[in-house]
DNA sequence: GTCTATACCCAGATAGAC
DNA sequence: GTCTATCTGGGTATAGAC
């Protein structure tokens, strides 16, 4: 289907040179057409990108990360949520589509108003907040310490993963992702450790 | 000076826009002159782009954080080598025009290799190697622990920062300046308290 | 649904008068 | 050093034949 094609292709040069770095002549080129037949697919260019952005965001969107019967779950230390979160983001982004269309996200989130809210809102300020309420119910069940800030936990739990995901897909594009999707198992374990082993309540 | 005017409103619209979203016509138009004058002063657009880089190149360069005699003040503690990079590096964006070009450089990260480059090499690579370095000397000092992973270390620390600035220049584009400079040095003094006390040796 | 042909626009850049 | 006028090229998009 010549549709799907187009998708796909756009996808891929979206990815790689952002929105503006890509003409529709260069779409229907790599598709095998010329660039007037594309409007019989999609009314015009920005369609397009809209199509894309509103596959990521249903894909992301759905099954969005249960903190919510974090009560139910507490005894279960707090490697079962960062597993959890951990788990359900990385499985979305092991679709090599989703990978493309991640990088696409942080292109051009600097002057697409929707993009840059979804990044805020879904991408950071949701799961922020899920920690806040997970890490505010470790304090009252007095596993962490009493006294820390649950939202600066979070951040600074948080952050150094999203900074992972910017290094990764501007600042060291293009590297392997497979290689990446591991080592950012691995290193986001490592943080979480050390940011839990500073708040956590000693048991002498 | 005409051809200084054109500089600062490049940098302008620039960190507004992006590289390619300014045009020529539009730089010349703020200035009060003709698109054909700025050729009298520049070459081409590339050039002004290049002279923008340069200057923030020398900029940021120049006086890098001083960690070369960490053996030296080592006793002073943890927090006197955190403040003075921390205030090497704010000091340089407390001018106007080095807050836009940073931005800029966030902006055009994506699809410029010189851009990138500089980033990964200052901006990330060298800081963090900084770091590594202190911890690495702290370890053989006992004032941390000997077990623990020098550059996860760093990391953990550092990654912090670099995504809050990601997120003021990007993600909550425009905001306030000034008050993010403060809320910067708050939040990251916050968080390397969290991560220096993970791994410090416990003096009972 | 794809093609050719073309309209229209705005970009970067140049020539040459003043 | 600025101007008017213009060139050239690439971009999005449309009309209409097949």
């Amino acid at each position: 289907m010549t549709k799907n094609k187009i998708l796909e292709v756009s996808i891929d040069l979206f990815s790689k040179y952002g929105y503006d770095g890509v003409s529709i002549r260069q779409i229907a080129g790599e598709v095998g057409i010329r660039e007037s037949s594309i409007y019989n697919h999609y009314p015009n260019k920005q369609a397009i990108l809209n199509s894309i952005l509103n596959y990521y965001v249903e894909e992301m969107v759905s099954d969005e990360i249960p903190l919510q019967q974090a009560d139910l779950n507490l005894d279960r230390g707090f490697d079962y949520f960062y597993n959890a979160g951990c788990d359900a983001f990385l499985s979305k982004l092991e679709e090599d589509r989703m990978m493309k269309i991640t990088r696409l996200m942080f292109i051009e989130s600097y002057h697409n108003d929707e993009v840059r809210n979804f990044l805020k809102e879904h991408i950071i300020d949701a799961p922020v907040a899920g920690w806040i309420e997970l890490f505010n119910l470790m304090k009252s069940k007095g596993m962490i310490q009493k006294d820390c800030d649950a939202r600066q936990l979070s951040e600074s739990f948080f952050y150094y993963g999203m900074f992972l995901l910017y290094e990764h897909f501007i600042v060291n594009y293009p590297e392997d992702d497979e290689k990446f999707l591991n080592d950012f198992l691995e290193k986001t374990k490592n943080h979480a450790k050390m940011i839990f082993n500073s708040v956590r309540v000693q048991v002498v």
